[in-house]
DNA sequence: AAAGGCTATGTTGATATGCAACATAGCCAG
DNA sequence: CTGGCTATGTTGCATATCAACATAGCCTTT
């Protein structure tokens, strides 16, 4: 299992990167990133639901109510404009981390 | 600067690998850190000490005292044979989640 | 028609953690 | 002797994760 501070570090530029371009809805991204990190990641509802409703306080995210026949309704997230400037921020982050970790990795081993 | 979650995620890792093979001391790591990043990360002793005991109480790092002419006394931090592996465990967990972001983030461009 | 399981959204309380602020102290320069 | 740099350390506040709980619609089995 991946560790519990990496795991926090992944969450944000994970589901903003879910979000760009489809909709989705929160029990939906919890199953999608499960399957992605095979089982390494695995968000609980107390985490996302919050998580989601904070980036919408942000207005990062908005979101809008779906019925589905035979299902109970999904409230589905797409990302708005600064949702898509935060995450090219969240992936600059990232990308600035690896670059400086990466070579670090190589050096010790 | 780097979000709060990202570089928390950074210190294990960061720390132990700049351990491996040479003694550092604390202050010493807070300053190579801040110039490696280029000041996005910059941690402080409230943080980096209590972490260096932590990481002492599970076995990953020994210490010793070093004493100096015309400064402080120095404690300095050396990986152990399980210091070792554990950085292992961090590089090959970061690689992991790597590995799950960088196409997320590409195809969200 | 009752029970169990899956989908789906949400909250609460306990626990863990980063960090600003504070505390101590040796050394050197002005 | 004051201020600044090096150096190690602790305390208390704020924040965030997550297990557990709560609600509810739909379907299948008994």
């Amino acid at each position: 299992m991946i560790s519990r501070a990496l795991a926090t570090a992944t969450l944000r530029p994970m589901v903003l990167a879910l979000l760009d371009g489809r909709p989705e809805y929160g029990y939906q991204i919890i199953s999608r990133i499960r399957k992605l990190s095979e089982g390494q990641l695995d968000w609980t509802t107390g985490t996302l639901y919050p998580f989601l409703h904070g980036l919408e306080n942000e207005g990062l995210v908005e979101s809008f109510w779906q019925s589905v026949d035979n299902a109970p309704r999904r409230k589905y997230y797409r990302l708005t404009p600064a949702g898509e400037r935060a995450l090219e921020a969240e992936r600059a982050q990232w990308m600035e981390v690896h670059a400086m970790l990466a070579p670090l990795f190589a050096a010790a081993r």
